[in-house]
Parts: structure tokens; C-alpha cells; sequence
DNA sequence: TATGAATGAGCCTTCATTCAT
DNA sequence: GATGAATGAAGGCTCATTCAT
């Protein structure tokens, strides 16, 4: 009987097991050598289930995109108001837990590789995930016009909103940019102006 | 006597012909043998001018930041509007001339140098950028408020605003993303909600 | 089934080989290109054996060292006269075989090492050696003043009589000087003296 | 008029100059650019007063051994004793003053030249000391032995006690070791042994 | 004569990837 | 399937020496 190896499975564990690697050293800093130590596997076999190292960061990405994604959408659907809607969307901004700073290191890595060398594999996944969030974006806002809390002109906010969130996200990884809630304070002056029957002298 | 030698000047003459590299190739993808040989001049002698691969770098970013730093300051200080002096602080991520797109990609660049491997140097030069502007941006925001053009909740703007133009920055320097005019909408869009006298329904 | 390589001999192999590049060149004139083709290894698998340049000499240096202990101990031990125990011990300093010149010329580049740079590790190699020649030493003497052969301030003279085999490697490895039994010389004189019932006028 | 410059005396001061650095840094540690600076030299005018790096150590080694010479020969000459006599002779390997440190820091960077790459000169020189030195140790014990103070056989212990000091020196750089008065012990013991009317049972 | 800018070979080390076993 | 030894290009940096001015 050959033995049964659950390829997709395996080639998962490797990503998980690298992926505290990747956040503690960096893509540029983390070798095949340590990502297969680490995950208790030899450095040839890395390769039977990447196809180089770049691979392997995109899994971890990956993995981390879509387990956030799943949290987000089912965020955003549980709550009711708009600006805590909002609020979650932007959570890989803001969140502060051991969780939320660990996807935004992932996230500020991914990054960094796209904007050291860029690949089309890469690049396509953050254009992807911009479509993506500023289509949420989007949708809570249209709902909001649509339900008469929003102005109309709140549509045209989504796009600036979704890149204070990268930009936000850039600094936050640099050492002496603690602003964690400056995002949110702009959101909450934002929604002040954009909300209809909040509009005071 | 001694050959006479313009020590500033060369510098200046390598960064600039490393400049053109720099763009092309990218920080991590430079080497100082094509610096070297692209200046016209032996490997060991860009140690004369220069401390390090970085230092080089560094220089370029210094003298793009500088010459940039005094148009900016004119273009403000010679426009009257506040929506043109606002746009004006944004020239870089929004200019669409070569000049403009070789200043963002040297921006990018140094982005991606803070990002992947960041020296206390860099990281500082960056915080400092980011104080300036800020502060620029609120010179201007106070302004309106004083002359009474701009509602007082304004300033509240100031942070996210310069967020968004790096967001847009480390966008714009990736292929599919040719929204350039994003930030211009978006800046628009919310002077007509903060200017005085504009809310209409 | 992984490729079986008996790492430590491969280590030992590459050490062996490098061996005749040590004494052709000296250290300093050693490069690990060299050091790589002539063991018909890439350049990067001696970092797979070893973990620098120094930690190559060091190996090729304990190398010797350690064939080279026991066969003075056991020369030690299968020698009667004290004359003869002690001239066994400055073998290194005395032989002229092959072997001989060999090992002297890898323990001078060895000093050589330890003059022009010297580290932790070989520092405290050499003064393991000199304790333990020294003491090898001492124990002779004293055998040979509890057998009433050798006066009681024979012990006296250990310490300079290691010290100068040293001085003794250190000018044979110089072209001109072929004194090479000036010790022997010197040691013989010195137990005319030091034996008892052997002074005479 | 030309200018006139007193050559030798400007090759010496260079030397002079140099000789602290050497010092503290070591042959291989110093570079030709610290050396010019510190003298106050252009770099390219060192080479119109030595030919090569190696001849500027040659010039600080010579200018060291020539008025350590002389000091030797005084004080060999103004002493009576035989034992002290031969102490002055070793002055360089037991004098502890700053001056004696220094020569002997001096002699050891010269015998570490002549391990590491050793040119004709150097080993020339090195030759000379050993016939002078050994000479004059010759010298002391002939007249012992003709005043009937030492005996006979005391001449063949001339160059081994060179030799000794040479070993000396060689370990009283290493950290580790500061047996300084090893060599004062070994030749007062062996003195005991050689001189007449003290062989005591 | 003095200068110091320019040279460029050479150094040690790293690491993603391949491939024989 | 799995292994891990082997590869070898590439990289940043140093410094004794030369030579045009």
C-alpha cells in the first residue's frame, strides 16, 4: 500500500508552521533552511509542495487573507450601525489584540514584497483585495444612502477611505507610529459630515 | 598641487547616475557594481563619497525630498485657494508628469527600504516627512478656519489625509492601479463637506 | 532514501586537503576558493563542514595536535632514560622527518595566528598546550628527583624549558636557521647539571 | 630656491608617528591611510619616503632596535655582576616599564611579520639580532668563565638562553600569560647550576 | 615636491534551488 | 515520496599602490 499523503493538508502545515517564522524575521530574512527545520521537514521536500519561497509566503498569505475575510464579512453582518460597520471593516487597521497585530505584520510583509518585487501573482491578490473591501465598503454605504441615514455624496468616499486603511497600515509597522486610533477618529469625523440630521452649525 | 576634485559635486553625480538605476531596478536588486560602472567610475571609489549601498540610497532620497520640499512650499505659498494649496501639498502622489512619476517611484522605493529592513536613519527621515507635511496641512486647514472658510472640525482631517497620500503612494507605484485622480476626487469631495456655505442637500 | 555522506569524515577530508594549501601559503594567504577546489568542493559546502575560514585552520591544527599528543605520550611512556623522555617531548621541536618538519610548520602558522589576530578559541588552545606540556614535563622531572637521579631544582627549569621549544618552532620556520639541535644541545647540557653523581669539574 | 627637505629626517619622523599606531592596532589592522593622516602626510607622499608598507614597520622595527641596542650595551657595561649582566642583556623580556612593554609589543608585531609572510629582510634582521644578542651573551659568559667565576661548559647555554627569550616574548603577548619573571627564574636557577663554588648537594 | 582621487582585484560568506540516492 | 548534500553566482566592502595635477 503506498503511503497516503494528504498533499494539501501537509503543504497547509508547512505554511502555518512558517508563518510564525514570517512574522518574527521578515520575507527577506527568512530562509528555506529554517522554514523546513521549523516545520520539521527536509529542504528538498519544501519543494514537492512550493514551487519556490515566494510561494510559500503567498500561502501564508493566503491563509490569512481568508480566514480574516470570513471574520470580517460575518462582523460587518452582525452589527447593526453603519459606523460600526465600518469600524469592522477596518479592523486589520485597528484592532489591537495579539491577533490583530499579527495579521497586520502579515499584511505589512506582503506588502513589502510587493513593493521590493513585485510579482503578477502578487500584485493581482492585493488588487483583488482592494475590489474586494472597497465593494464591502461600498455596499455599507450604498445601504445607508438607500435607508436615508447616509448623504448620497457618501459613495464617493469609499475609494480615499479603503487607502487611508494601507496607508495607515504602512505606518503602523514602523516603530514610532503609534496613531492606532487615528484611522478611527477619522472615520467617526467623516461619518459626522456624511451623516444625514447630524449636520450642525 | 593636488588634482582638484569637487568632492559635493561628485557625490551629487553618482547619486544622480545611481538614480536612474535605482528607479529601473529597484533598492535590493542594485548593485554597487553597477553603480559603480553606470557612474563611470571603480567600485572602490564610491566608498570616497559614500559610506554604504544605503548611504547611496539615501542621498538620492535626500536630494529628490529636498528639491521637492522647496516646490512645494512655492506652489502652496503662490496659490490662493485652499482646495489648489491642499492639492498642491499632494503634487507628489498625484502629479502625472515624468518628473512626478520619478519622484513617486523614488518614494516608493524608499517605502519599500522602511518596510523591508528599516535603519533607525530611514525611519526617522520618514517620521520627519510625515511631521512636515502634517503640519503644513494644518497650517493650511487653520487658515480656513481663521478666515473663516472651513468649518472648525476641519482639523480633524489633517492625519488622515496625509495617511491617504501614502496609501495612494504604495498603490500608485503598482501596475494596475492608475487611479490617480482618487486622491483628488476624494480631497474634493470632502471640502465640499467641510467648506462653509457649501452644505447643500 | 537521503544520500548518505559521513559528515565528519568529509569535515575531515576537506581539513586533510587544505592542509598542504596551510603549509604551502600560510593562513593569511589562503583563500576558501582555493581552500573549495582543491578539496573538489563547492565553495559553499565548506560552510556545510565549517562554520568560517578560522574554524578550518583550527580543525586542521587540532588535527595535528591530537595524533601528535599521543604519540609523545606513548613515546613518554616506552622510554626509560629521563634524557630520552624529555627529548621525546620536544619532538616537534627536534624530529626531522617529513612528519616532523610538517607538523612544525603547522604549529608555527598556528602562533602566527595567534600574533596577528588573536581569538578567544586559539588563544586558549595554546595555553592548554603549554599546560599540559608543561605538566607532562613536570611530572618527568619530579619522577626523576623521587628516584634520586635528578637534583631538586631540576623542577625549577620546566617552565624555561617549554618555552624554549617555542622559541626554537618559532626560528626553525625561518629559512636561515637550521640549529635545529640547538635544543637537544641544550637540553643535554642542562642534565649534566641537573643529574646527580654527573658533576664533575 | 627649492625647497629643501631633509629627507631622512622626514622618514623618520613618519616612523615615529606611525609607531603609536602600530602599537595599538597592529601590522594587519593598520592601513596606510591612518599612518599618512597621523603624520600628518599626504598618502601619496608616503611612498616618496618608503617604499612599501612593509618597509615603514621595517623603519619603526629598526628605529626601536637601534636605541634599544645601545641601551644594552650600556648597561651590560656598567654592571658588574654576571647575573646582572644577563638580565640587562633580557631587559626587553622582563622590563615591565611602559617603554619596555612597548618595545616588546614592537618585537612581537616584527616576529609576527616574519611568521606571516615572511620577505628576505625581515628575516635577515631578525638573523642579525640573533647573532648579535647571542654574541654578546657569548661575550658575558667567556669572561665569566676566563675570570673563573662560571665553568666551562657554561658557553652552551648561550643560545639556548636566546632562544628562551625569544619564547618569551612570543607568550608574554598572549593575554594569558604573565609568567614576566619565568625567564628571571630559569636563568638565576640555571646561574646557581653553572657558576663556580655554589654546587651545592 | 606634494597631493589625494582613483583603482580593481580580492575577500568571506549566504542561500534558493537542484538532484542523486 | 523524502532527503539533505551540493551548488555557485552574487554581494558589499577594503586597501596598498599609482599617477595626473
Amino acid at each position: 500500500m503506498p503511503k497516503v499523503v494528504d498533499k494539501p493538508k501537509k503543504r497547509d502545515d508547512i505554511a502555518q508552521s512558517a508563518t510564525a517564522l514570517f512574522l518574527e524575521k521578515g520575507y527577506s530574512n527568512l530562509t528555506i533552511s529554517e522554514i523546513a527545520k521549523n516545520a520539521g521537514v527536509a529542504k528538498g521536500s519544501i519543494y514537492k509542495y512550493f514551487e519556490s519561497k515566494e510561494d510559500i509566503v503567498f500561502a501564508i498569505i493566503e491563509q490569512a487573507q481568508e480566514s480574516y475575510d470570513k471574520e470580517i464579512l460575518y462582523s460587518i453582518q452582525n452589527t447593526n450601525k453603519i459606523e460600526d460597520k465600518i469600524l469592522a471593516l477596518f479592523d486589520l487597521c485597528i484592532s489591537n489584540c495579539d491577533e490583530g497585530i499579527k495579521r497586520r505584520k502579515i499584511y505589512k510583509e506582503f506588502i513589502s514584497i510587493c513593493l521590493d518585487d513585485p510579482s503578477e501573482k502578487m500584485v493581482d491578490f492585493l488588487y483583488n483585495i482592494k475590489e474586494k473591501y472597497t465593494n464591502w465598503l461600498k455596499d455599507i454605504l450604498r445601504e445607508g444612502i438607500l435607508s436615508g441615514k447616509l448623504k448620497p455624496q457618501s459613495l464617493e468616499f469609499a475609494n480615499g477611505l479603503f487607502v487611508i486603511g494601507e496607508g495607515v497600515l504602512l505606518f503602523s509597522s514602523l516603530d514610532n507610529y503609534n496613531d492606532e486610533n487615528l484611522l478611527q477618529l477619522h472615520i467617526k469625523s467623516l461619518l459626522k459630515l456624511i451623516k444625514i440630521g447630524e449636520n450642525d452649525e
